[in-house]
DNA sequence: GAATCATTCCAAAGCGCTTTGGATGCCTTA
DNA sequence: TAAGGCATCCAAAGCGCTTTGGAATGATTC
């Protein structure tokens, strides 16, 4: 059933029932009423292609992942970040696009995009310092929205992000509060502009008190489970082993816990670990008591956020750039305690 | 820079140029590389949506993932699974579209999507069992391809899934043969049809063993880290409790270790986990030896393998449906050992 | 030299929708 | 009663591509 057949047996032209579903006022009431009952029971639903290509709209929103080839790893909050956009993209009637793009053919994938048309806007993930896109899709004249932010880029662009900084010094602040002196860090790769404002927020931390930032209590990789229990294991049979962690990703706080637990450590006494939370739906941290004491902050909400941020952006193209930062609350939970004597 | 544009700087028609860029033979060689030239130089790239309308192929993949109001939780195996497509589908020149659907909008949705002409296939993903969707998409008549099966359907259709009943089978008799007797299911919630397969092959092995299958040591969730924890602590302070679990997930998996260390118990000693690994990129199992004994069958393959599966439906349309049994490879790691005296 | 044929190209229709630029009829208003 | 205004509808062009059905050219055959 499309529009020509639906206007036939209506008898009347396509202009009208196209006027008539699109709410234009220029047609009588009746005729509208007809027309969408028809609609309704002929299960008409207009053809999105063909609505692209006279509108240039695409009502589409493009998710563009980044692979680079040494850790092809599918970022375990992507999940929950395109749940969240998602509920908002159907709300306003948007299909959500994702490519895989390898970091090498970055320029020509997005270039690419802009003129194969198939989507109105881009929802940009994972960024780096100096984040070239930012300046590719400026230029391109795309809307787009970053998750996160890019250090270093002059230009004005739209993103929203978690004070990564403020967080993870407060974190490290509450550790020394605690009595800790000898704190390890446990990055995510730090040319991702995530890890690199949470590395500063922490050494901040450290200065601030009057504390040796030293490389050994810092560690930088993809966060994973391996990476945090190995880390930890090896920071913990060192002489002056570390008696606090802070990580990057509740999963990778689970691998210091193992190693934690193996070196047959007791958590929040001997060791204490927080951990920044993207409060992800199959990794909850504990209910009423959590397990970590976590800097939580929901990338569920943020993905909602971008994509209504995105949506609105696109229906108004002349607007500024908008911006968002989150703050992540302090949790409490039963991974921390007082410094050991 | 669209069709018109080039062919009048080549000075050549449309169709000519059409024809040289997709490859048809009726267009002299010479010609053709000047074609090729030109596009490469002025960075021409055709409108998918107007190639879409032209041919009535959109040059996408749907997936769609339901997402029902009681848990609505994205499955953590989603991204590695995607992952693992797109790589097929950027090889091929497809993109990749998402929809969060909810169950009871299914029906609509999925006519929507037929009618909106958006994708030219379907991922079905999270089958349950007797799952409505298979009969609703073969009389669509859009190419599918079920990610898992789903039991009492009777119609043929294309899947791509892990022997689950085989693999719990022999995890579960695995258990028994090193002296496990009270044996603990932690399954995914069961009208998933992964789920049911699972627990049936639990209950073959502890039947064929003839050991009785006992409710209290069966547990069905949404398959987290919490879940796996207050399901242990809950039967580990029981009377009789267990001496070894089998989960579903990894997730649970730590969950129940937590439950084990919390509770004073030593794993593999006190208490044995098998789990069942997706090998997700960032839930790694260890590395040169798995911290679990798991049933492993990695998510990604299966993403590539089912994308592979609907291309080449969708180019041979009258093709037979096709299926893939994957089988999980049994990993000993440390969390198993012979049962306690 | 005419007929046949392969090669190479093109004009135009069509995919399903939106939107411009009227046309038509009826009602007001002076 | 004529002019203007309004409400309602329509024909046709256009979005950017593919594809059908020739047309033109030159080579080949008899």
């Amino acid at each position: 059933m499309n529009l020509k057949q639906l206007s036939e047996h209506l008898k009347l032209s396509q202009t009208t029932v196209s006027r008539a579903l699109n709410g234009y006022p220029e047609v009588n009431e009746d005729t509208r009423n007809r027309v969408l009952r028809a609609a309704q029971d002929l299960n008409y639903r207009p053809n999105t292609r063909a609505i692209s290509l006279a509108t240039g709209r695409a009502l589409a929103i493009g998710h563009v992942i980044p692979v680079s080839n040494q850790h092809e790893m599918v970022n375990p909050v992507f999940g929950d970040f395109i749940a969240g956009a998602g509920e908002s993209y159907s709300r306003a009637g948007y299909d959500m696009v994702l490519s895989l793009v390898a970091d090498k053919d970055m320029a020509r994938a997005y270039e690419d995009i802009r003129s194969k048309g198939s989507v109105d806007g881009i929802i940009v993930h994972g960024p780096v310092i100096n984040d070239a896109r930012i300046a590719l899709l400026t230029q391109l004249g795309l809307p787009f929205v970053v998750h996160g932010r890019s250090s270093d880029v002059a230009l004005p662009y739209s993103w929203i992000d978690v004070n990564n900084r403020g967080a993870f010094e407060r974190g490290t602040q509450f550790l020394i509060d605690l009595g800790h002196r000898r704190i390890a860090l446990l990055n995510g790769l730090e040319h991702m502009d995530f890890a690199h404002r949470r590395r500063h927020g922490y050494e901040m931390a450290l200065m601030a008190n009057g504390m040796p930032i030293s490389p050994d209590l810092m560690r930088t990789d993809e966060m994973t489970e391996i990476y945090g229990y190995r880390s930890a294991k090896e920071m913990l049979s060192q002489d002056d082993a570390p008696t606090a962690f802070i990580c990057s990703s509740i999963i990778t706080a689970i691998g210091v816990r193992r190693a934690v637990q193996e070196a047959g450590l007791i958590l929040a006494r001997d060791v204490s670990i927080i951990t920044f939370d993207d409060a992800l739906s199959y990794l909850e941290n504990g209910d009423d008591v959590p397990i970590f004491t976590a800097l939580r902050s929901s990338v569920r909400f943020a993905g909602r956020e971008a994509a209504d941020m995105l949506l609105s952006l696109i229906s108004s193209p002349m607007s500024e750039p908008k911006s968002r930062l989150l703050e992540a609350d302090l949790i409490i939970g039963r991974s921390t305690g007082p410094a050991p004597q």
